[in-house]
DNA sequence: GTGCGTTATATCCGACCGGACATAGCGCTA
DNA sequence: TAGCGCTATGTCCGGTCGGATATAACGCAC
């Protein structure tokens, strides 16, 4: 990941946008592959540097922009509980990265054209 | 543009981060565009439905995340001044432009299989 | 059965952002 | 020269969002 001297790195982020206001960014797909690896909220939370109130209720807003739950959540038991991806969620985390590759690649030259803009 | 009946229909929105925090998003070029179609701050803001305050403030900050100005404005004259893109800004709403569609190119299967997923 | 960490939810508060309003200067036009 | 509309900038206020805190329930481990 070298850079040409001077020229300024850019990145692209997506975000979709549903019919009813809701929308996906790139930080809520990373809540959720915390949740993945470490298998819980509030674990994903504090790697995020973000309290648990906080990342439960973007699980909630990602829910409800499905239409249907991203995590199975289970309080009690070894460790205190923990939670885990649907099958939904790890399809949405997948379609979300493969959506950013696929972009990436079909713009990076216009990319490149954008950075000679930036002043330096 | 129709849509397949049930299928909800999903619009991906692009964002360029800069390295000093800054941003642009399809709500600035959509004002930059406002301001080559009606050749002022004001009107653009009005037509968009903000105050010619917030439009300014627009401007301002895609002139600091390009490191450049966007506009030239000029107060007073016939009808009271007005303002215009310079070249800078101009080749910034066509590089988005251009970027949003092959963006949207690459990505459209994708995007309806992430529409599939979505409950209705 | 006591303890622990997590889920789930309510409430309160401060920070930040945008909107509303105010003001000053500018230059053409009538 | 008086007026108009736009640029440019300051200030204040209210709504919203996130952070902090509190509480209850849950279920395994010891």
């Amino acid at each position: 990941m070298t850079r040409h001297a001077g020229v300024p790195v850019l990145r692209l982020t997506l975000r979709i946008d549903t019919e009813n206001g809701r929308w996906l960014g790139p930080g809520k797909v990373r809540l959720l592959e915390a949740i993945a690896a470490h298998g819980s909220i509030a674990a994903a939370g504090r790697t995020m540097g973000m309290s648990y109130r906080r990342a439960w209720s973007l699980v909630e807003a990602i829910g409800e922009s499905l239409g249907r739950p991203v995590v199975t959540a289970r309080p009690g038991g070894a460790g205190g509980g923990g939670a885990s991806l649907t099958e939904a969620g790890s399809a949405l985390v997948d379609c979300y990265r493969r959506l950013e590759s696929d972009a990436q690649a079909a713009t990076n030259v216009t990319l490149a054209r954008l950075a000679a803009l930036i002043a330096r």
